[in-house]
DNA sequence: ATGCCCATTGCAAATGGA
């Protein structure tokens, strides 16, 4: 079972190209990020006919979230991340699928850095932390999939440097992330020793895809429930050199049937 | 310090994302 997360960046401007690739790679779950749209507008049907069910958390304009699935009925757990009422903005979205709890978030960017957008960043952090905890105790085999908006180390950038006053390489959204991994969860994209970073995306400005100047801020956070069943993780590059592609390409895990 | 891209708004060039 393959699940993926992919930063869309406009699911109705860019069906074309989420189309071809889901035709291409097939997955079993896709966790999708900034639609762009609100749910009248989601294109249930142009997914239907390729054999996807969708759960949507839509925004107009802005953020909003969806989980795809092929051949299962995505069960809705929750569409809001717990912890803020007053928070309108669509960026989480968890569902059971096939015995598996997915959780597809857009984790804010926090651009401009220092301030208010930031502190939102930190906030919704810190909200994801609890409810994190309270998913990897649980037990269950859980994923968090989405575009984090973190890039974790100086190791998972080309250029650290330049990217110094940007929001995703700050000290503090850093050690939010690293307090996250604390609980137990498993990047599933980390590079191991001596292997190359898996860029996740590449800025339209400055010419940085041709480039390869790329960035690793999508993530898949496999629980120690669902740890033996990971088979394998990688990113589709391909999509990214699409005509008219979003500034991401899609991250996905390889998962093995339960023992 | 700024523009570089991209889609939207609203029908031109400004806006704002990241």
């Amino acid at each position: 079972m393959r699940v993926a997360t992919y930063n869309i960046n406009n699911v109705v401007a860019r069906l074309p190209q989420l189309r071809a690739w889901l035709e291409v790679t097939k997955p079993d779950v896709v966790c999708l990020q900034e639609l762009k749209c609100v749910e009248s507008n989601f294109p249930y049907e142009e997914l239907a006919a390729l054999g996807y069910e969708a759960l949507v958390q839509g925004q107009k304009t802005w953020n909003g979230v969806a989980i795809l699935a092929r051949g299962f009925t995505p069960l809705e757990i929750r569409r809001q991340l717990p912890g803020d009422a007053a928070d309108k903005q669509s960026r989480y979205l968890e569902a059971a699928v096939n015995g598996i709890v997915v959780a597809c978030l857009y984790l804010p960017n926090g651009n401009p850095w220092p301030g208010p957008k930031f502190d939102y960043k930190m906030a919704w952090f810190d909200r994801l932390h609890s409810h994190a905890s309270t998913l990897i105790r649980s037990g269950h085999p859980v994923v968090l999939a989405g575009d984090f908006n973190v890039v974790p180390t100086d190791d998972d950038i080309y250029s650290p440097a330049s990217w110094k006053d940007n929001a995703l390489l700050q000290p503090e959204p850093r050690a939010a992330f690293g307090k996250l991994m604390k609980q137990g969860w498993t990047d599933a994209l980390k590079p191991k020793r001596g292997q190359a970073t898996p860029y996740t995306y590449w800025s339209y400005l400055r010419n940085r895809w041709p480039r390869d100047a790329g960035l690793r801020i999508d993530h898949l956070l496999v629980s120690k429930a669902l740890l033996p069943r990971l088979v394998s993780a990688g990113v589709d590059k391909a999509a990214r050199g699409l005509e008219g592609a979003s500034d991401h390409a899609p991250a996905w895990i390889e998962l093995d049937h339960p023992a």
